[in-house]
RNA sequence: GGGCGGUUAGCUCAGCGGUAGAGCAUCCCGCUUACACCGGGAAGGUCGUCCGUUCGAAUCGGACAUCGCCCACCA
């Protein structure tokens, strides 16, 4: 070997690239190749990967999941752990056809004019061309998921797991269809489930219109925000027991501009204290409203289109879209004096998720999930703790809102999907379901192998199917079974799951992990509860925000490249830098202060080897031998007879892979790193190996021999302490070290397990001592300028125990004198 | 309207019952043959406010202030 050449400054991007192919060529990462290389075997630990969006690429949030979860795999399977990290993509419907959506639009075209197969076929283009840039990405960043298994949710078999849990909840009357009020995008023209909407407070106006009651001369009052919505009044509402309108119930109204005659009903839906007392029923276009007419049996008049603009239903106003047609309405009502005042308001309104186009709450006939049924139990499997929530904040919340939860919209009006496996019946409007669940490759898409020949009630073949296609999270939902082989009895069915873990941020919480844990618990097949959850701990990680504090996400436009930060930084500093960052609980302000700092700690370590490498070279050099510091040589023959600054160091290392070891069970990355991170810097580096440099080169050559030894001991543990954290750099370094390279990869090694017998609460002691008196000189001669030149510790250690001991016997007055500046 | 989280050194944040910590920035001294992406030293905080529990509180309880987030069908 020959370290002349190593660089003086650590260069990921010199070795990076190539660690990360062998790492995939090897296939170390799937667990059947791992197991042939380790012999005790300790048990499977899986997670099946937050999909990222299959026409994505990498931000700063998805690194930061990723380093999360490969520190916890790479420890885990050096543990000795039959270690699954299942990679894989999410097809995303609404994300992704909204981009070639756009794509099209540049070329001047719609979909609609393209037709439902061209631009799906043109979808699977898209993702033919940019689907494994993700991949690519997180190969390069060393990501340790088993590539050999990774999966797609629109695939073959994920379409056919789809269609078996759709098909048993049909068939279980648990999916149903019918006409409710749905959230709809105007723009995406789909509708949405509850979860996509974004609330957000906003100033806007109260109106108050006055409605004349028939009959009498006067007239009552409602007021609305919405005051186009009126086209579709059906009814007034009071509260029955107000004393101020009893007498107006059963009496009609007559409502303006559309002079349409309209009841005066009593609903205890209606506030007294609110605005008028009055309320405007319009059932079509309001949640509440929409409630009440159900109950009174009022009619549904929908006077808006599938663009929120007004329809025929809205007389004059039609064509108008639903913001010029509130301007209309209002100055049609001031003309005619009904509109008796205007207030500044301050409500919540909702968006859409993805486009952040107004909502219209609509009438719609949609596919719906009962969800109660499912939610029982997954409530209970996380009260009795065999769902472990981290931290445990957040099972409040998920428990909050699982026992309320609402019926799921799961239909879209959307191409790019898993499309409704039911067909209508031209002639007598019947359903009919898919026979079975499988599928079959129709122009090289996945569609359901078995459509119904005819219709079940009357039997016509006049058969079409269900234009829809499912909430992108339906098949999501059932990804940590679906990917390892569901429906069917798979062997990795039977060995990885339940999973042991899922880690996500919590934007996800209810979207995913609730309906992972229903579905989970719905379709295993297994008696006991505790084979049937998803995942046994769900951790919920922090987000990452730019310097901003904002939040970074898939649909902002502040995502952080990481593959850019990595370049500048080395993807080893940055890993570190998002881990000892990620306190549970708080949010991650990236910044590039931490981020230099970090990558000065990677060179650190470099230098700190690069230190060795020379050193053992110019031992070889003086002496014609090498001292044996390969691990098998140093695990079997450390000495016991250890001075002071061996067992010291020995004893560090112990506290800090205890903690260490302690901290990742708890998932606290940020105390596991600065842990190793003190250890390295300022234990090893600065005080041990000063330390011993004298010895090294000591006449006595067994004495320099156990010194290189115990060097080494220590450095190759710190090596594997650090592995989790900063792959590359440690696995090139492992490579380095005399005898390590013929052991393989440094992630098939063993962590450091706790020995307590290395811990030596005296010699740690003692040292501080040490240290206090070789500060306390140091000062004293810089002071006295006795001596130009600081004095290196190993001085101190191989030459002047006597000072030491009269150090010992005033320590107080000479750390006194050290600080005094008058010297 | 409910719920959650933050408020600690100039900046960004750890600590969460026993004499205030890190990174960066600042000041001083050192280019000592691993590393100036370095080494040594120093300065800097009555831990948002008030009340309480305790021998003892940044750390536990309560109130308040302030910032942020999530959930929510009062038009």
């Amino acid at each position: 070997m020959k370290h002349d050449d190593i660089p003086k400054a650590y260069e990921p991007g010199s070795i990076e690239p190539h660690w990360a192919r062998v790492w995939v060529e090897e296939k170390l990462f799937t667990p059947e190749v791992a197991a042939r290389h380790r012999t005790p075997d300790k048990g499977t630990y899986s997670l099946a990967i937050p999909p990222p969006n299959v026409t994505g690429s990498l931000h700063m949030g998805h690194m930061l999941e990723h380093t999360q979860i490969d520190i916890l795999m790479r420890w885990r399977r050096m543990q000795g752990y039959r270690v699954l990290w299942l990679p894989g993509t999410d097809h995303a419907g609404i994300a992704t056809q909204v981009i070639v959506e756009r794509q099209l639009a540049e070329e001047k075209l719609t979909r609609q004019q393209l037709g439902r197969d061209e631009f799906e076929r043109r979808v699977w283009a898209w993702k033919a061309e940019s689907g494994d840039t993700i991949k690519k990405q997180m190969v390069r960043l060393g990501t340790s998921c088993d590539w050999t298994r990774e999966r797609f949710t629109l695939e073959p078999a994920l379409y056919q797991a789809v269609l078996e849990a759709f098909l048993r909840l049909y068939r279980e009357g648990l999916i149903y269809r019918g006409r409710y009020m749905i959230n709809w995008c105007p723009r995406c023209h789909t509708a949405l489930s509850d979860l996509e909407v974004e609330h957000s407070e906003r100033e806007a106006k109260l109106y108050y219109i006055k409605y004349p009651v028939l009959g009498t001369e006067y007239s009552v009052t409602v007021a609305t925000t919405r005051p186009e919505t009126m086209l579709g009044d059906t009814a007034v509402a009071v509260h029955p027991e107000d004393e101020r309108f009893r007498h107006l119930v059963g009496k009609r109204a007559l409502l303006p501009l559309m002079k349409r005659e309209i009841p005066i009903i009593a609903d205890e839906y209606v506030s007294r204290e609110f605005g008028t007392g009055v309320v405007k029923i319009t059932p079509a276009h309001d949640p509440n409203d929409f409630e009440v007419g159900r109950r009174h049996g009022l009619p549904e008049i929908d006077v808006m289109d599938n663009e929120a603009r007004i329809n025929e239903q809205g007389g004059a106003y039609r064509g108008l879209d639903r913001f010029a047609a509130r301007k209309k309405v209002l100055a049609d009502l001031e003309a005619q004096g009904l509109l008796e005042k205007v207030e500044p308001y301050r409500h919540a309104v909702g968006a859409c998720q993805r486009c952040k186009t107004l909502l219209e709450p609509k009438i719609s006939e949609q596919w719906f999930c009962q969800m109660e049924p499912l939610a029982k139990p997954a409530i209970e499997a996380v009260r009795c703790g065999l769902i472990k929530i981290v931290p445990e904040n957040w099972e409040k919340v998920y428990l909050d809102w699982m026992e309320r939860i609402h019926d799921w919209c799961i239909s879209r009006q959307l191409w790019w999907g898993h499309r409704i496996p039911v067909w209508h019946c031209n002639d007598c409007r019947a359903l009919t379901p898919a026979r079975d669940s499988r599928v079959e490759m129709v122009d090289a898409r996945p569609q359901p192998a078995s459509a119904p020949e005819t219709c079940q009630q009357c039997g016509s073949r006049r058969l079409t199917q269900d234009p829809d296609v499912l909430d992108t999270w339906f098949s999501s939902a059932l990804w940590p079974f679906s990917t390892l082989g569901w429906p069917d009895d798979t062997a990795d069915l039977r060995d990885f799951y339940p999973t042991t873990l899922m880690i996500n941020g919590f934007d996800i919480l209810f979207f995913w992990d609730a309906r992972m844990i229903m579905t989970g618990l719905k379709f295993i097949p297994q008696e006991a509860m505790e084979a049937r959850i998803p995942f046994r701990t769900l951790y919920i990680h922090a987000l990452v925000r730019d310097a901003e504090r904002q939040k970074m996400s898939k649909t902002r436009g502040n995502v952080l490249d990481p593959l850019v930060v990595t370049e500048e930084y080395g993807t080893d500093a940055t890993r570190f830098t998002l881990a000892i960052m990620a306190a549970p609980g708080s949010d991650i302000a990236l910044s590039a202060d931490r981020l230099r700092s970090y990558r000065a700690f990677a060179n650190k370590i470099w230098n700190a080897a690069r230190f060795l490498f020379i050193n053992l070279e110019k031992f070889e050099a003086a002496h014609g031998e090498l001292p044996d510091v390969s691990p098998l040589a140093w695990r079997m023959a450390l000495p016991l007879d250890l001075d002071l600054a061996d067992r010291w160091i020995f004893s560090r290392l112990e506290r800090a892979t205890g903690v260490m070891n302690l901290a990742l069970e708890g998932f606290r990355y940020h105390e596991a790193a600065h842990v190793i991170y003190h250890f390295f810097w300022h234990e090893f580096c600065d005080w041990y190996i000063e330390w011993v440099k004298p010895k090294l080169t000591d006449e006595n050559l067994e004495v320099a021999k156990v010194a290189w030894r115990v060097l080494f001991a220590v450095f190759d543990e710190a090596l594997r302490l650090l592995h989790p954290f900063m792959p590359f750099l440690t696995e090139e370094l492992w490579h380095r070290l005399p005898g390590c390279a013929q052991l393989g990869s440094i992630s098939l090694q063993d962590f450091p397990l706790s020995r307590p017998e290395w811990a030596n609460y005296q010699a740690e002691q003692e040292m501080a001592l040490v240290q206090d008196a070789i500060v306390a000189l140091r000062n004293i001669r810089a002071k006295m300028k006795i001596d130009a030149r600081h004095h290196v510790p190993g001085e101190l250690a191989t030459s002047d125990q006597a000072v030491l001991a009269l150090f010992r016997g005033h320590r107080q007055a000479i750390l006194r004198l050290a600080n005094l500046s008058a010297l």
